[in-house]
DNA sequence: GTGAAAGCGCTAACAG
DNA sequence: CTGTTAGCGCTTTCAC
């Protein structure tokens, strides 16, 4: 006997729930979906004998019925992962509650590929589509617009009159910048990634804007090795050093604690560094581990995983930009206090 | 007009083809199935305006008589996402073209939660679905048999009679082994992670297979800091010092390899250092690029949907546990020459 | 070879 | 308040 048959044979249906329970079927369906109108009595009973029963909704009848399927579609570029993991994380946790599954869909960069997948969900009629990707500034090689679906921008960039959610780069590296300030540091650099990224550029503005003009920033790759450069550059100038480094990202700012300590350099008694994206993995592993702004990716999952919900059910939603705000989280390697209480000191499980 | 009502307006139906098409309904499925007996010229008829016309058939209605969604479940505990999305990546991969998609659950280590998604993939009817965890020797928080359709283990335990895809671990581990023996080492340590893990067992008995059973084995946490810490600890004994050491995994390896340099001790001239795991970020980033074991994860995964489609078609599969191999990547950290060629140098590209 | 008709399991008007 | 009836879009016998 096949799985499918058994299946068939085993699954109850609203028509076992309704005899059972003594109506037809019409009420049996009311019933158990709150509509309708009838007596207190006739509705517990039902839902009563459909608990005893073990009675399961079949979600493709409703969803022939309903034009609705309670799933969505989650198309993502970034196989890595390392951005989209929590931004899926937080899709799953806000919709699954509400009985609605998320489809995984990986198109790598591949705009064959990512018709494919939008095409499976157009014949799975999600109700919505969540784009995510690994650039805020870049956007998915696929058409999205035009599609008989709501779809929801996280964390990529999508058209102009779209509902787009992204993390406020700025105001993080503002708190970042300030932090550093208000802990005394007089000589704050910025070393950061490729000038090409937007968020870079915004970053750097919002350090300038804090520390002054006349602030300092170098320009790399996203890599340890960079950080490490960096020091090295600005370690062998003339003049006064640095006493704090404000870093693009983790591994940059790994990459420069390493060299400094290389240095005989005290982190963060001497030199305080910040790093960006929180990444538990680099920022953890660092000696001392790295004060970091965290983008609030998962939240920023939730929220779009809410949005879709909304749109699906056909209430309005101002199309438009969304800046979702970081948070900086204190570990060792800025000097100060713990400001943020969740620290997850996190043990790092593997085979 | 809302999106269901608009998607409702404008998707043609089988009986849009039909009628175009100058046929019934009935011959219309049949031509676009490839089932049934009609003159080619129908078939191919139908077919093409099917075509112009941009048909698309409604997935849920197909399911609903056919008993089968064209979908399956990928429950996972790996936030984290470290051995979980090459995972996921290749079952996506091997599914996507047979117009399967893929339900993401994430379920924590939240046995709720995981009745939850089970529940929903009951209801969505999932022609299967795919465990998956962080380790091969734990199992997920969710009993799944008995379930009205087949499942199939990825890097995580099942039970006794299921069918279970996990790595190789004696293989992996000896074959690292057997190159640094090969590179002319004579002096190796195994340095790895907690005795309690069942795949920490595998890869020492092999480790001591090759190099004789005195082999040297350390246990600790799969931190960096435990491979600092253990060359601290090797390296102030008296006698011999290792020119080889085997990680359990990457963190440790690097651990390792930081501990060497800043006492002077140049990799992989006087020592060799292989990793485990083959974590891009964690073995790229290492000074030197560290050798180490991939364990095939995005294989396995492609394994795993393989598997569950065979299942899900009623085809027969044994049960048991099938072990994949896994594959060495050599890079400049154990010496001698590049072997592998698919040496990803991966830019990480980042915000 | 082709088509009419009967469902798949559920929901929603519309009567009663 | 409850039940009858008519679909949702597609597949599949079974006649013609």
């Amino acid at each position: 006997m096949r799985y499918a048959d058994v299946a068939k044979a085993e699954r109850i249906r609203i028509y076992d729930v309704a005899r059972v329970a003594g109506v037809s079927v019409a009420t049996a369906s009311k019933a158990l979906n709150d509509t309708g109108r009838m007596t207190e009595a006739t509705r517990t009973r039902v839902k009563q004998t459909a608990a005893a029963l073990g009675f399961r909704p079949n979600a493709m009848a409703r969803a022939l019925t309903k034009h609705r399927s309670f799933t969505v579609g989650l198309l993502t570029n970034d196989t890595y992962g390392r951005f989209t993991l929590p931004v899926m994380a937080g899709v799953s946790e806000a919709l699954v509650d509400q009985g609605v599954s998320v489809f995984l869909c990986g198109i790598e960069d591949d705009a064959a590929l990512g018709k494919v997948h939008v095409d499976a969900m157009l014949d799975k009629q999600v109700d919505g589509i969540i784009a995510t990707g690994k650039r805020i500034d870049r956007r998915l090689p696929v058409d999205l617009s035009g599609l008989p679906m709501p779809v929801v921008y996280a964390f990529t960039e999508g058209p102009e009159d779209a509902i787009t959610l992204v993390s406020d780069d700025a105001q993080g590296a503002r708190e970042a910048v300030e932090w550093l300030v208000q802990a005394g540091r007089k000589n704050i650099v910025h070393v950061t990634g490729p000038e090409t990224f937007v968020s870079v550029g915004e970053r750097a503005r919002a350090f300038r804007a804090v520390v002054g003009e006349a602030g300092r920033v170098l320009h790399g790759p996203w890599s340890e090795a960079w950080g490490h450069e960096a020091v090295g550059r600005l370690w062998s100038e003339a003049g006064d050093k640095p006493d704090a480094v404000f870093c693009g990202n983790d591994q940059i700012a790994r990459g420069v604690v390493d060299a400094l300590r290389e240095r005989g350099i005290v982190v963060p008694d001497q030199v305080s560094v910040v790093g960006f994206d929180n990444w538990e993995i680099v920022s953890a592993a660092t000696r001392p581990p790295l004060t970091s702004v965290d983008m609030n990716l998962k939240e920023l999952g939730r929220e779009a995983g809410r949005l879709i919900l909304e749109l699906a059910e056909g209430k309005p939603v101002e199309p438009g930009v969304r800046q979702l705000p970081c948070k900086l989280v204190v570990r060792q390697s800025c000097g100060g206090v713990r400001r943020s209480s969740d620290q997850q000191g996190g043990v790092l499980e593997e085979v």
